[in-house]
DNA sequence: CGAGGTTCTGGACGACTGTCAAGGAAATCG
DNA sequence: CGATTTCCTTGACAGTCGTCCAGAACCTCG
């Protein structure tokens, strides 16, 4: 009972949640590349210079690893996406900078999407990484409502559609998108970022 | 040579496509509970009254199980939508029906659409699963524009978007009041109902 | 230096996977 | 009826999986 490594740090800042965090970067590109389904701890070890016990040393079990990867996922992906829109000064410029934003992060990080849409769709099945997974979609989703709102104080117009209305088709949106991109079309992240300017101005008739 | 299973039949009314679609539908309903990653062929063969090597007889292996499985899913799918919405005669009522054909469908087959949302994912991982995914994909986009092109005609006025950016919108939607719904929302369908007749208009502006 | 805690290794465990083959059971047909 | 094809069961195979643990290695501090 003296060496439960879960809570026994010491050492400045923190080498235990140092370790954590690079295990779990790891993790996740192990991960994005090979889905959910067919990554094993061994697998995301060899990904790493350590052996495969050090996994659970850090981390109780998969769904532990698991879920702190995704939690380091959102705030990396919201944070650049709110610098990218942030510096419009006109409705149509926050709506140009919005469907490029989309686009950089689809052609940029197009894998990581990937294993979102994937965890999401095993929070479906597994109630274990729903609490996680609708996290991580509510920040999205102010993600985008925070572009709607924008657009409405520099248009001078109100929403008509509500927060979860406007995230759905935008989601929609970037999946398709997605699964065009991962399957070789050029013009997926090109369609993206028209199809978002086309369909902001639609959620204000 | 002579007893290759893949092809040797001969009674009447094919026997062997019978049992082919019986051990299918089995295999259906437990990849729905349970999900692509956690279904087994041991766990499919245990909800049929037949042992696990007899799914070997009449599939090669996983992969053609399971992308026998979707055709069928897919088929049911789109003909008892299309069924849905070929009743109404005004633009108002067609939208009416679009959102009850959806909300209906997310009620009564929940499980099943999570295992087109899963099976959709591991497509962005696995290319084995892609075409499938594709095809029915497009069959879903078809649905999908039957229903705008029509409101167009009722309604006297050109959509003002492409098949697939339509699809995608409905889509985002449909995904969304899903996992709303398996959380357990009772306002799920209903406002996907709304949510529905209310994004048709949009594409028309 | 040596004691004691922390970190990491590598092997083991039991359970589970997809696949396959040998042979029993059942149906079919001459 | 017996022979032959079709259908299905059973058990095995070689892997992989998550998890756990004994102990080596490392580090820190007295």
């Amino acid at each position: 009972m003296t060496s439960s490594p879960v809570r026994a740090r010491r050492s400045p800042a923190d080498k235990f949640e140092d370790r954590r965090r690079e295990l779990a970067d790891a993790a996740l590109l192990t991960l994005a590349e090979l889905g959910y389904a067919r990554t094993s701890l061994r697998t995301i070890a060899e990904n790493t210079s350590f052996s495969h016990g050090v996994l659970h040393y850090y981390f109780r079990d998969k769904v532990e690893l698991i879920t702190y990867c995704v939690q380091r996922y959102k705030v990396a992906c919201v944070q650049r996406y709110d610098a990218v829109v942030s510096g419009a000064d006109t409705a149509d410029g926050l709506a140009a900078a919005c469907g490029e934003g989309l686009a950089a992060t689809l052609r940029e990080d197009a894998v990581l999407h990937r294993l979102w849409y994937d965890l999401r769709a095993q929070a479906l099945f597994e109630p274990a990484f729903r609490a996680d997974v609708a996290e991580i979609d509510d920040s999205l989703q102010a993600m985008i409502w925070r572009v709607v709102t924008g657009y409405a104080e520099l248009g001078g117009r109100a929403p008509t559609v509500t927060s979860a209305f406007a995230y759905a088709l935008f989601d929609g949106l970037f999946g398709q998108a997605l699964a065009r991109h991962l399957d070789g079309a050029q013009d997926a992240a090109d369609d993206l970022r028209t199809g978002a300017q086309d369909l902001l101005p639609r959620l204000f008739v």
